[in-house]
DNA sequence: ATGAAATTTTAGGCGCAACTAAAATTTCTC
DNA sequence: GAGAAATTTTAGTTGCGCCTAAAATTTCAT
């Protein structure tokens, strides 16, 4: 039933669950500290330094951000368009799954599982569950109810 | 953020996707029709029938199933628990989004990427949600109209 | 029961995305 | 501005999970 796993990245094509990860990594350092070196990438994805030269310059050549050797990298708008992409279905998620008392660490775990996964439309309706969520504490203590 | 990828599969460690989806289609395959053919498997899977043979001894080394040359797999009472995991996360996640007008192929690819990354209390709160919606069509039409 | 067809297995190979170790470059400190 | 420290890059390796082609085995039809 599933795809013959997300291979090469042809340009135009879907990027694969690990460029979006260093996608959102990347745009996420921009935000909060103004550039995005690969000490910090690589210490946020968990990952050995030189595995992130590695993919961003793959991630050059796709296109995806600008990679100048021993500079920083930045996005093009390619690239930021799919990060906060990426952000926005995390930002989702996490929202949703916090409305119940599952713990942090789980919450974090599936949602970055997850996150990689969610079409425009799954997206849509997830946004309008979570926003019923938000105004609708009755129903979100009914659902907390049969949980448990 | 994300893991160092899931490597080597040591017993009792969580299978990779690629795992769980070999588990899911022979469950449902032995559902269906009573035996798993590697032949059936690569097509519902849609890859090589060579890697499936591949798979499968790596997943009987594993003791997720018992793999004897030229005959059929069956899976162990471990590989079962699992591909009864998959699936109940497929279905619970195929169900919640049939409550909106998502296209079935859309549906099918969302939930094939995400039912690899649910966990039990995750699981639980996805399973409340939908059977309030269930039992509740005027969320589900207050939500519907939200999306559009 | 034998030969053709289907299925399974073996063998060798590939791309992705990680790793380590060592070399190159930049940045900090004095 | 020289040297130490930090960072980045290069080079080479690994495991996963897929591939194709060819060989082995089983199954099916006559």
């Amino acid at each position: 039933m599933s795809s013959p796993s997300l291979s090469a990245h042809s340009p135009g094509s879907t990027p694969t669950s690990a460029r979006e990860d260093y996608l959102e990594c990347i745009l996420q350092l921009i935000q909060q500290k103004g550039y995005a070196r690969a000490v910090d990438i690589a210490a946020n994805l968990g990952i050995a330094q030189a595995s992130v030269t590695n993919m961003t310059q793959r991630l050059d050549a796709e296109g995806l951000l600008r990679y100048e050797k021993y500079r920083g990298v930045t996005l093009t708008p390619t690239g930021e368009k799919l990060a906060r992409g990426v952000i926005q279905r995390h930002d989702i998620l996490a929202r949703l799954l916090r409305h119940f008392e599952i713990d942090e660490a789980t919450i974090h775990r599936d949602v970055e599982g997850m996150e990689h996964h969610i079409s425009r439309q799954t997206l849509r309706v997830l946004t309008a569950l979570t926003e019923e969520l938000d105004r609708s504490p009755e129903l979100v203590e009914r659902l907390k109810t049969t949980v448990k």
